[in-house]
DNA sequence: AAGGTCTCCTGAGGGC
DNA sequence: TGCCCTCAGGAGACCT
């Protein structure tokens, strides 16, 4: 599940293999790999050059030379991999950029991911102009952050998941943020101190910066293993998807509760539940 | 208006 | 073995 430190390895490695690169062509191979704001279809930058390859929060955009940009979401699944034209197509391939010696290929098996061509305001594409900035962000406001939050009339762990609040949080970091915080899920934003809260803003900073740190090493030819299966920055995870298991300060079973649609992993002794 | 819920999708895994 | 159910979740549409 690619959320920020994912999206920036992704950022890193095709800054290192794209930019310079001039689109010869591009072939769309499922309906749902366009998103439908596009302005355009992907075919039609055939013949630009990628200047540059940037990020803020989850959203990922090729800057041209032309007004436009080429915008990215890799939703649950996507990747974006490079590969020689030569290769076998891989299976849920669902883009292929011709850059000359090179390809560059979308793939995403659960088709939440998107492209897109879109304009910028203020260098940033339409479809990211909403979103807070993130904290890896050289003009991200730890202040103006913590007001967001305070100013939230719900829980914690949605006000991390909420975009416009910060971004780049999805659900693995926001888990091990709050055990980090030893903050319960469920607690009220506007009932927590402002320190706290910088506290938590802090920790997610912390944990998102330790695994861009061990996704940076792992990064081979583009490629994220979005199940985790390569083991190096699941280890290194305290709650998410550790129910049942021992919690890495005090032991006690990790547990797991139904929340906002998705799951919450925390430590019922480190992150009590908040009185009523 | 803002907060909460639903929906899109595919494949894995569990139960029987 | 096969079938059905649940689960995973980012973000935007939709409802209240």
């Amino acid at each position: 599940m690619p959320e920020l430190p994912e999206v920036e390895t992704v950022r890193l490695g095709l800054a290192k293999h794209v930019i310079g690169k001039k689109i010869r062509k591009i072939q769309v191979h499922h309906s749902r790999a366009t998103a439908p704001k596009s302005l355009a279809p992907l075919t039609s930058l055939a013949g630009a050059k990628i200047k540059g390859v940037s990020r803020r929060g989850k959203f990922l955009w090729f800057d041209l030379d032309r007004p436009e940009v080429l915008v990215a979401h890799l939703g649950m699944s996507g990747q974006f991999l490079i590969s020689k034209a030569s290769e076998m197509p891989q299976r849920h391939m669902r883009v292929r950029i011709d850059l000359g010696r090179m390809e560059l290929r979308f793939i995403d098996q659960r088709t939440f991911g998107w492209l897109a061509v879109e304009n910028t305001a203020e260098g940033v594409p339409t479809s990211a102009s909403h979103i807070a900035r993130d904290p890896f962000d050289s003009e991200f406001d730890l202040d103006v952050c913590v007001a967001r939050f305070m100013a939230k009339r719900t829980e914690i762990k949605r006000a991390l998941l909420d975009q416009e609040v910060i971004s780049g949080v999805g659900n693995i970091y926001a888990d091990e943020t709050l055990w980090r915080s030893k903050v319960h899920p469920e607690t009220r934003c506007e009932k927590m101190k402002p320190a706290k809260v910088r506290e938590v803003i802090l920790n997610a900073t912390k944990v998102m910066r330790e695994a861009l740190a061990q996704g940076g090493t792992s990064f081979d030819e583009l490629y994220i293993n979005v199940n985790g299966e390569s083991g190096y920055f699941e280890r290194s995870l305290a709650v998410y998807g550790r129910e049942g298991e021992s919690c890495p300060k005090c032991h006690s079973a990790i547990r797991r509760i139904r929340f906002a649609n998705r799951s919450s992993h925390f430590c019922p002794k480190c992150q009590p539940r908040p009185r009523a």
